[in-house]
DNA sequence: GGTCTGAGTTGGTTTTTCCAACTCATGTCA
DNA sequence: TGACATGAGTTGGAAAAACCAACTCAGACC
């Protein structure tokens, strides 16, 4: 999903789609998120093509989610790593949304395959709606509407 | 993307993007949070082509996230509408997520195409990571982990 | 010089997406 | 009654993306 579909290039929504909507990109910010550099970490743990793998770095990267470095391992030659941006990291808040959508609406008979902790205390996590005085909202009293920017006529 | 990639059909993630990771998808969702009901609405708001619009309501509809009733027009014959189920509804967490990466790390220029808000109070909202006792977690803290049902080796 | 390894490329097939044109069932209007 | 309109799709064919297996390439190590 290179182009953005609809709404040209207005839509928060889609321009983050921009970014990370095609296949896999996503699930390799995941498990960048989780400490993954190297094309072989991801290319062992993912399954996906190889080529496909190298055009969503690329992407990835283009778009300001990965920086790529190098490193060398002890009798090695040098090589190439990927590492989260500022604003890759930051995706952490749409992978835990979806992680907890999941876990609420398409549980796993398998149970969590990832879970969402606080770094330091340990403690699980909850990603919550608040208003403007931190109080929180509940996700049904949620309205969505169109922005200064939109061309949506209502 | 019907299939999942990687992880088989464990990973919380993956399961979430087999419902909603293919194109369009969210923001077809998108647009049914904003009470969009009809086929029509859907295409001539997001131009999308029929057929993939056709396709991804079925695929939608099978997945829980839309529900598919009857409705008619005064002067019309019956035609089908979708609604968006309680699991619909629920992944405006996934939306509000994009929208507020987006508006922070790739912003418009033109300014704001969604907006999110209490429905009553008409306050904007945020998303925030919280620990079991709601205390605000900052997002750089926030770690993930491979959960009891992950394949991850570390 | 021969072999190994991480990080890709390349070529060819399969699957999706896209687009334009068409269908189908009902409803209005003359 | 017949001509036309409308919403909700189908269908056929072209273009793009994904997939897979096999191959390359450069430096390290023996």
């Amino acid at each position: 999903m290179s182009k953005t579909p609809g709404d040209e290039v207005r839509c928060q929504i889609a321009r983050t789609l921009d970014v990370v909507g095609e296949k896999w990109s996503l699930l390799i910010v995941r498990n960048a998120l989780r400490g993954q550099t190297r094309f072989s970490e991801f290319r062992d743990q993912l399954g996906i093509p190889t080529d496909i793998l190298t055009a969503r770095l690329a992407t990835l990267v283009a778009g300001g989610i990965l920086e790529k470095r190098s490193y060398r391992d002890a009798g090695s030659r040098e090589r190439a790593s990927y590492h989260l941006t500022e604003a890759g990291h930051a995706l952490n808040l749409v992978i835990a949304a979806m992680v907890q959508w999941g876990d609420e609406y398409n549980p796993s008979p398998y149970g969590a395959a990832s879970i969402v902790i606080d770094a330091e205390s340990r403690e699980p996590l909850e990603l919550e709606f608040v208003g403007a005085d931190r109080s929180p909202v509940s996700g049904n009293d949620v309205a969505f509407l169109p922005g200064p920017a939109s061309t949506d006529t209502w």
